[in-house]
DNA sequence: TTGTATGCGTTATCAG
DNA sequence: CTGATAACGCATACAA
């Protein structure tokens, strides 16, 4: 041990009896080299690694091989099943290729930049921009400093970065024009944070389109939490206007207004219908089960497939990956 | 740009006509050098680092400073409020002191030496496991790789580590205690992912003090997300013998069985008592509000604090910290 | 006040 | 088949 306990690759040369390069080539350097394998001289290094503890040094060794098999996640709380998703995703595949992913929350944007500097300074190879966080942050300085980043963002165009498409505008203008065309008088508009801009558009684009006046009273911006958004939502049915439908900007809002619905005795889909965003896997067993506005189903393989592809050949073209939201019927709506 | 288009300290020095060195002290350097301020220079400098875009290299200054400036917070999927509150915390805490806080999500205990290379090899100088992992990992190589370690866990005593004292199970005693008062007959307990050992045993442990057998039909193992929880409430209240009581291992369960109750009529708490764990702040929202075991109030402050102090200086005595679970009365109970 | 030299732990290159 | 040796990018002690 040399300094502060840690085991260092000198350690295991000295207990081995040989170089550090020696040991280096059996522990790290894969056996990709002509020569197969020093049958003699590898065991005697990969006993003292194990008497020892040896567990390698990041920093060294990204700092020499410019790589750190690391990913990233960026994402703006509160956390969902949608991240838990993209996560789970994420690592099985990485985890295949020998890669470990972190998860990046970025709670302040005022304070962005040190939360990104695990980006920005360190060594990520690639990193997932989650959707909000895509359009307000300034990916310049990330994009400079890893070999791929991914964002999902519906306006984002910029010089190597592969991009995911959701057309969640057209999207959540599909949906209200559903509700429209179903009769709806009064659809109200229950948003997360209120940076969720496109989403909050396609509602707007949709009233518009069928010559109606957004009625600020029935947008409100709900909470982050699930219990939260029930409180906005008996706030809106208590109210001297009740609305007959809510668009929900996230499936979270979305079983909020079911709760909210029953605790006042409100019978969904007849005197109010609800349509969430997402379409997460609980949608299909809620009670009734919630029309969602979101992917058909969840699979970011191809994403993450791509982000890879990048990491191992930077040059290559930026993609622009399609994964359309569509309107999955269920009973609330 | 020396090679892959990263700006590094070099092209920073030749671009204001300086040395390293001299670009090294005004860039990074605390000034706590006995000279203040080299004026003329330093704008140079920092002209020429802003001009070029200097972002520095995380790999290469924590090898050089045996620092990171980042912390880990380690949990095992899915996701909850619990943790994105014990994350924004850390992060303001870390935020204050220049550093930076990254997740760390293991889903697969075989896969776990995988997701943790970031701590065990990597520079994290302080990791915090939350509760399941903690008494699943085998911290050992965590230890040795970081200054500070923080765990959650009513068991772990570890030369070194922090930790966190949650009382969990005698809490969970303590309220099916509460409910058999109560005069509660068929008691229900929802687990998680069934490896909460502890918070069962609470459980049992009440029941058998009060000359109760574990009825195996009533432990039912909900799935990870609400709705899914849902479903096996329904199907408990579905069968021949409805419990007339529902310990849940988290609140997110409890919240489930008031859904299940209401979709199928059930009075609570006449019919059915609900007690969650966790007592996250929903609990107070929920209708009925949900009774709930837990922190009277989440405060992490503490906690993390203890955790800077023992990157300040990891010759600390481990701390125990006791954050005691408390029964908090509401509605559902 | 600024520059030189050295090393952090690792891997890649190239002799022996 | 193994071992010197030289970087990777930065920070510090020390010399100028």
């Amino acid at each position: 041990m040399t300094r502060e306990g840690r085991t260092t690759l000198r350690d295991v040369a000295e207990a081995a009896g040989v170089s550090v390069a020696t040991c280096s080539y059996v522990l790290s350097g894969r056996a990709d080299r002509t020569t197969p394998l020093p049958e003699p001289t590898r065991k005697r290094v990969e006993d003292a690694a194990r008497r020892l503890g040896y567990k390698g040094n990041t920093a060294a060794r990204s700092l020499r091989r410019q790589r750190s098999e690391l990913i990233a996640i960026v994402y703006a709380p509160p956390v969902s099943p949608w991240l838990d998703h993209l996560t789970w995703e994420c690592e099985d595949i990485a985890a295949a290729r020998g890669y470990s992913v972190i998860g990046v929350p970025v709670r302040r944007l005022d304070r962005a930049a040190q939360s990104l500097r695990v980006i920005t300074r360190g060594h990520v190879d690639g990193a997932i921009f989650t959707p909000v966080l895509s359009d307000d942050l300034d990916l310049t300085a990330a994009r400079r400093s890893t070999r791929a980043l991914m964002a999902f963002s519906d306006s984002l165009r910029m010089p190597g970065v592969d991009v995911v498409r959701n057309n969640v505008r057209t999207a959540l203008a599909e949906a209200t024009t559903y509700l429209i065309d179903a009769g709806r008088e009064r659809i109200a508009y229950l948003s997360h944070t209120g940076v969720q801009e496109d989403r909050y558009l396609g509602y707007v684009d949709a009233l518009e389109q069928a010559g109606r006046e957004v009625d600020p009273a029935l947008v409100r911006v709900g909470a982050a939490s699930r219990e939260d958004a029930v409180l906005v939502v008996r706030e809106l049915l208590d109210g001297p206007n009740p609305p007959d439908a809510v668009v929900s900007e996230s499936d979270r809002g979305g079983f909020a207004a079911l709760q909210a619905a029953a605790d006042r005795g409100v019978k969904v889909p007849d005197d109010l219908a609800v349509i969430g965003t997402g379409n997460t896997r609980e949608a299909t067993n809620s009670m009734p089960s919630l029309t969602s506005v979101g992917m058909h189903q969840l699979d970011f393989t191809e994403m993450v497939e791509a982000l890879f592809a990048r990491i191992d050949d930077p040059t290559l073209p930026a993609r622009e990956l399609l994964m359309p939201w569509v309107l999955n019927h269920r009973a609330s709506a």
